[in-house]
DNA sequence: GTGAAAGCGCTAACAA
DNA sequence: TTGTTAGCGCTTTCAC
């Protein structure tokens, strides 16, 4: 198939009467090497259009240099973000990435994670499925040695680190926001509270419920996956409730917009009778009426943080000293939570 | 790092008392070894926690089985389906994916291309960026044989295979469904011209006015990156409009989406002023009010006809006879552009 | 500062 | 039906 033959270190060393060893140190630019050879053996690498052969590399370090990434979902503005910062700094450093879906099930997760562990990853960059509650398998991978890396949806495990935001401080920040605007009933819809993203919002919104001197009321908490469908369903279900909500505060946006647009269509003026308020500043956020206020999730950064630490440990072992790096989020304020001018 | 040492070949031919060849065969059914011999192989293999090192076979064979997928963008859902469609073939097919986004800029993805070719990827899977009109990066792609599956967005090109959907058709179709419910000024919404999805979907926009003996007004045709800003501005455009459109076509639903949201928020209602609709069946089309008709697009049987077109190609070099596969579409027909009954 | 040589684990042509 | 053997291209220890 492939017509012209590849050009390996031998036949550059052939072009340069030296040994191939001596190019191989020359590429990389070896200390033992004089400044001048390495400068020689490059020039004539690129021009005989060489190419390192990665596998070669791989069988003979027993390092692979790609990445496995398991995500739940592509399909969101924030992961698809936080993946090209992974790819910045990847292509940066010289490692490749595989990315795999666990379309949210944790059996899914599983079946990626052995797939990628047969392909010899370097180390893993994870953000956790719905609802992953079993851990055994990543304790073979630990067992083996091969460094993981949780971002946003991270478990505390072993020494692994995690890249997240104060998710805690973030729903205690939007929620009492919402209490300032004078939200006396005060909804919060979430995702499953094994995941500690939704679990710190859920407790940051109780803190500041607390703080306002507002009871938590269970009936007021809605757990659901999240998706399109349930903010129209929860839209629906306010429709027929008694005593309605004066503010929600639901987990992401995209749960959200779809949720405003339902009580909308209904009558239900946002924020005038309903504040809402969402998480991660999607694009979307900006294009529905009322603008939607929401926390800004530093996506591109996450995924570049993620990338280097996990790197970094590859390739000197560091991440002593912390597990955990925090990141900064903030609360963007938007119509559709300003009752008061 | 690792600790547990990896299991060979001469490993487990050492615990069989067979030689490793025989073992490397018995592993992978050779027809030349008894059938009794492979299954013994294989479940001492197993025991022995085995697993093929995929460099040295790569080292050995000069392929990689993996492939190099580039597309525009990850977050959408059509995207992200597509691609755990491929991810499904590649997975049963023992192939591995690497996957990366062009940003939909021209230039990013060469410098894509010219990754993934440096990591040695057996062929690739293409969805083009928004403004590529330059093909020579391809062509040293072909001239080094490595072959190249376009989908969704795709070229002309060579004897590369296209997985496409007759994006003809369906533009044709979704406008005549709109000239049947009586609309007389049809706006069309569509992206970059230099796109086989947006030049085809206007072209069919063309026809079927043409055929209700409607006048095309090229004020009715606006070009842009179908963002959901881009929703916004054109319809805060058709506001300042003398004579509005009565209804619209849009080359995908999130701009759609917004452009309704948009209007209706001016008081405009849908469909009885201006019916509307998009392109893709994304699950926000059935979270908007009213729901949105549009072209449902085999997102996941897509990815799984590229993929294995072009691991077919690859295994047998089979692409004779067909350069093109056209997939079923459906048009949706829903309440966002329902004038009549 | 450079070279020689062994070997990473697998495959496949050839031999038996 | 199975075994022997020679590399694939690179890295690295040891020698010079």
């Amino acid at each position: 198939m492939k017509n012209s033959k590849e050009v390996t270190i031998y036949d550059v060393a052939k072009v340069l009467n030296l040994s191939p060893s001596t190019v191989s140190r020359g590429l990389k630019d070896h200390p033992h090497i004089k400044k001048e050879t390495c400068d020689r053996i490059k020039v004539v690498a690129r021009e005989m259009g060489y190419r390192r052969n990665k596998f070669a590399s791989s069988l003979r370090k027993k390092s692979t240099e790609t990445i496995g990434v398991v995500v739940p979902r592509l399909n969101s503005y924030f992961m698809a973000t936080a993946i090209a910062g992974m790819e910045k700094i990847t292509n940066q450093l010289g490692y490749g990435l595989i990315i795999s879906q666990s379309q949210e099930s944790a059996k899914q997760e599983i079946a990626c994670l052995s797939t990628l562990y047969n392909s010899r990853v370097d180390g893993f960059l994870i953000s956790l499925a719905y609802d992953s509650a079993d851990f055994n398998y990543f304790n073979t991978l630990f067992s083996k040695g091969i460094p993981v890396v949780f971002f946003d949806r991270v478990a505390e495990y072993n020494d692994c680190m995690s890249i997240v935001i104060d998710n805690f401080r973030a729903g205690y920040e939007i929620t009492k926001h919402l209490t300032e605007q004078g939200c006396k009933r005060i909804m919060h819809l979430g995702g499953n509270l094994l995941r500690n993203v939704y679990y710190d919002r859920f407790w940051g919104y109780r803190r500041a419920l607390d703080e306002a001197g507002l009871e938590f009321d269970d009936k007021m908490h809605v757990i659901n996956d999240l998706s399109s469908q349930s903010g129209l369903d929860v839209a629906r279900s306010i429709l027929e409730m008694k005593s309605r909500p004066d503010g929600i505060f639901t987990a992401n946006d995209t749960t959200a917009v779809a949720l405003i647009c339902e009580l909308q269509r209904e009558g239900i003026r946002i924020p005038e009778d309903i504040a809402v308020a969402g998480f991660n500043n999607e694009p979307v956020s900006q294009v529905i009426k009322p603008n939607l206020t929401t926390i800004d999730y530093p996506a591109r950064e996450i995924g570049e943080v993620a990338a280097t630490s996990l790197i970094n440990k590859l390739r000197y072992n560091e991440n002593i000293g912390f597990s955990r790096v925090v990141l900064r989020h903030r609360l963007i304020i938007r119509d559709s939570s300003l009752k008061k001018g």
